[in-house]
DNA sequence: ATATGATAGGGAAACGTTTCCATACTTTAT
DNA sequence: ATAAAGTATGGAAACGTTTCCCTATCATAT
């Protein structure tokens, strides 16, 4: 059973489908009456465009593509999710396309782009340290959120939403510091490799020690993936080569959770014997037995704004923008006055 | 900058350009010689074919639809990551659309396959009482997964990959009943909705009540979302109710976490004065303090399923299957004897 | 030598749209 | 009454593929 096409629409209208085209995306000059029959009949029998036929004639099409990196994290999810509401809600579709460590992100772009199956793009999380020009390349409506910049940030050839990373990371270790613990552990994922997230988080985590008149011991730093069960497994190594640690921050909630339990079962109390800050804001932080401490970042704030400028970007209605949002410290249940102070 | 396609690539090459489509899709009757010529001159100028175009002409595309239902679940955040690699390591691209519990996913699905959107769909969460019929509609390779079924499962229009919801459920209260419980609440999502999946597990729920000898008492079951916060407030209502309570049943990890939020600010110790278990197996649950006992779901394994029967449907490579899994008993801290027996 | 059957490749139609152009009919201004 | 300027509509080309059908070449069998 074939589908009902324009054709099919005209033939029932008794009109030509160049009248029946205008009908349908109310554009040119059309007789109303004529616009209602045909919209009537389109209607009775469910009609529905090919998007395959159109987006060939125009050369463009209604989806939008998510590109993200580390998709594991739940903050991330709600991000994801926003995004999702706010693409339907303008009629689009979302592609989604999760990016590992390994695959390049471009490469993946373009082809989505060359194929014709996209008409503007979102890269979440992970590291763009791309030479502009690469971006360039692009050639669509692309905004980058929740991602570290290595390049500056007033490219004229996408947008961003991002948080100053280094400042919110300074704030958690501040923190710490003004509890006056001394010895800190941090955590993230590739703390050493340049650029990317944890490094970044690194930097403020080193400003904060180094403000306030402390060594930075890169012993004291882990390497872990975005995971409760890697930031136990990584918690447990470092507090084995120091157990006089009384301050943790976790560059992720989800880390934060996985530091929680290996204090916890290695006897210590949270807060009395080691304080915890985690990053991100994520629900579960909350919940979590202490209330975990965290730095928490506007995550659907920031996916409303990336989609709003993805869209300003498509419909032309905008030009580039790169907004920086604020960070806000969470005090709750995980962080107390270093032990030396009781 | 006109992209290249299959035309510049016949002139290039000084063929005909239906040469060139059976060179790229290695189909029909072509000398190996030309074939090479052409597949270099395509490289070379990094041609990629136009899928609408292609789409278009043979009616049929590369991207499947995944509609889900109460996408926050972190448990289907795992699914659909597995979902999603597997999609794109069949080299085609995956759709996500969310359905809330307002819109109508038929409704949705009709309009991504009637515009050519997608040729396979998975439809994850949620119920589906939808008569047969309406499936057939769809008429579209289909399968069900982490959904409850009001109708029979033997289909031959769709597959599907569940558990057996009212087993699974039960399942976790005969094993708070065996530690001598008595007053147990139930937490889950519309847990008096028929059909749903919180009705589901009410069922088992109170199967095993009744099998134990004790009498159902539905003031003891919340109605909740999937969410820590949702299940705390659900959970400290229904403490005030009922005070007495040393078991609590959550129809999900995330409702469970909040549920041990609740207990432990009303100055009850887990396990020790209340027992709690779970649903679902995510990992945070493991990672919570008390590590918390859940009814683990095998997600990754159905994941699988689900996108392979998919594509066997779509590759013609196989036939309807209804996938039962079995889930697991998981004991961790957060369930001991009831407090009388101590 | 001719007939047969592969094998290779080209021309052109078709998929379902949008849009340019042309035409026909109205209205309004002169 | 005629010209000018809308307004409404249809025909047909075009988007970039795939595929049907036809022709040409060449080897093999008669």
């Amino acid at each position: 059973m074939g589908n009902i096409t324009i054709k099919d629409i005209a033939r029932l209208a008794d009109v030509g489908i160049a009248t029946v085209s205008r009908a349908l995306n109310n554009s040119g000059t059309i007789n109303e009456e004529t616009k209602k029959k045909i919209l009537d009949i389109a209607s009775k029998y469910h009609y529905i465009p090919n998007s395959n036929a159109r987006n060939l004639k125009v050369s463009q099409t209604q989806n939008i593509a998510l590109l993200v990196k580390g998709i594991s994290n739940p903050f991330f999810a709600d991000m994801m999710k926003e995004i999702q509401r706010q693409v339907n809600l303008r009629q689009y579709s979302l592609i989604i396309q999760q990016v590992d460590d390994e695959t390049n992100e471009l490469d993946v772009a373009m082809e989505l782009i060359m194929s014709k199956k996209i008409c503007g793009i979102i890269f979440m999380g992970g590291t763009y340290n791309h030479p502009e020009e690469e971006l360039i390349r692009l050639n669509i409506p692309c905004v980058l959120t929740t991602i570290t910049l290595a390049e500056k940030q007033n490219s004229e050839f996408f947008s961003s939403v991002v948080i100053d990373e280094v400042k919110e990371s300074k704030k958690a270790t501040d923190y710490l510091l003004s509890l006056g613990h001394t010895k800190i552990v941090f955590l993230a994922k590739s703390p050493f490799v340049p650029n990317t997230t944890g490094n970044m988080r690194l930097k403020g985590y080193e400003e904060a020690l180094l403000q306030a008149g402390l060594t930075f011991d890169p012993s004291l730093v882990g390497d872990c993936e975005y995971t409760p069960s890697s930031g136990y497994s990584a918690m447990n190594r470092l507090f084995s080569k120091h157990k006089d640690v009384t301050g943790i921050f976790a560059g992720a909630d989800t880390i934060a959770i996985g530091c929680a339990k290996a204090a916890l079962t290695s006897g210590r109390r949270i807060p009395e014997d080691v304080s915890i800050i985690g990053f991100d804001g994520i629900e579960t932080a909350e919940y979590f037995n202490p209330s975990l401490d965290t730095i928490s970042q506007p995550g659907i704030d920031m996916a409303l704004s990336s989609i709003n400028l993805l869209f300003d970007l498509i419909n032309g209605t905008g030009k580039n923008e790169h907004i920086t949002y604020q960070a806000v410290l969470l005090k709750r249940g995980s962080c107390s006055l270093a032990p030396i102070y009781k």
